[in-house]
DNA sequence: CAATAATTTTAATCTAGATTAAAATAATCC
DNA sequence: GGATTATTTTAATCTAGATTAAAATTATTG
């Protein structure tokens, strides 16, 4: 199967660039990031991006689609791996935090979400729904099993996603503030929803 | 004095322009504004816009100043009126929350600060650092009058002010749900600050 | 190794939207 | 109300950077 091989080799640069451009997001801007920026991370010419990706709209959507995985993958695995809500809810944010800030980041800020065409825009919208959604029903079983106090999930959930959708804005690859956050936040952002220890 | 009237007038539609700036930028995206979209909002014809701003970039870089003016007013007051660490760090939540979803706001989401000419980068980049610096020391006071639980401040203050930095990207002007948020984010965001009540 | 397919580059276009200059309108003042 | 100043529009440019087509290179396969 020569398949196998060859989607290998085109996974991989597409991988590459993915990241690549995640990362002058972040530390560029949208509108500050060229594509021949993009293309000058991976040492190529920008219209040999043209080859993995139809224009810089399907680039930033590509982007979008990454980071809702690698947070659903976060999601999922603590969902599985939690015992009560309150564990859940600690484990998903160690465990996206733990993406953000490690070798599988960056993870884009989804800034441009309103400028993808509307069929990716919606895409994103709705992944980016089900996933604020997963972590309020974290909350609510949370609440049901007593691990976690009366809340508004609504607005709970919000406030924890928010501060981990913001941290690529002030963190850029440095493995040991990495540390740091993976220890802390973690407990900073949970730590206001344990039921007065009685 | 002619000159108050005069100023008043250009300063409002400057005000005006502002806000509609910080509108569409928050909720179109950055590439997806064009100053004929800023315009439209105010029934000018975005060659008009030049009258009150040289070019887009300092669009950008006033819509960032306002954003930060009105988030420095909030701390000023919190920590001329909170009587320790923790009333401080809860009304500096309180009073930005309510500037960003009250009739000041919207407040812009700093998205493109990197492609801000350097001058102005280094403008707002100071004055967010202080900004940050202002909280953290908050927070810091807090653990000395003994109000705050010890933790990290510098990744405490990262993870509340992601929290509210983030508020733009879901909340769209809504009375009703302004309300809440004012309601709920300054509990859910300080309430694990508190020192285990004894 | 020859042939085929995959990847990248070179060298042009192409375009939305920013920007500008001059003219037109509206406000204000004496 | 006429003169002066402030604001806005009209109607062109101008440009960075996205996009494309064809050619060149590199990898792969039998």
């Amino acid at each position: 199967m020569v398949k196998i091989a060859e989607e290998t080799r085109f996974q991989l640069q597409r991988g590459r660039m993915l990241k690549a451009a995640a990362t002058c997001f972040n530390e560029k801007g949208y509108s500050g990031t060229s594509l021949k920026d993009v293309a000058d991370h991976l040492g190529l010419t920008d219209a040999a991006l043209y080859y993995y990706v139809r224009n810089k709209e399907e680039l930033v959507y590509q982007c979008y689609l990454r980071a809702a995985e690698l947070g659903k993958q976060a999601m999922d695995r603590a969902r599985t791996e939690g015992r009560c809500g309150f564990e859940q809810a600690f484990l998903y944010v160690r465990y996206h935090v733990e993406i953000m800030v490690g070798d599988r980041g960056p993870v884009a800020i989804m800034s441009e979400i309103p400028s993808l065409k509307p069929t990716h825009r919606n895409e994103i919208l709705n992944v980016s729904r089900q996933h604020s959604t997963g972590f309020e029903e974290i909350l609510a079983a949370g609440i049901q099993d007593g691990s976690i106090a009366e809340c508004d999930v609504r607005m709970t959930g919000n406030a924890i996603m928010g501060a981990i959708n913001w941290i690529p804005k002030w963190f850029h690859s440095d493995a040991l503030l990495a540390k740091k956050v993976v220890a802390e936040f973690p407990k900073i952002l949970t730590s206001g929803l344990r039921k007065n220890e009685s």
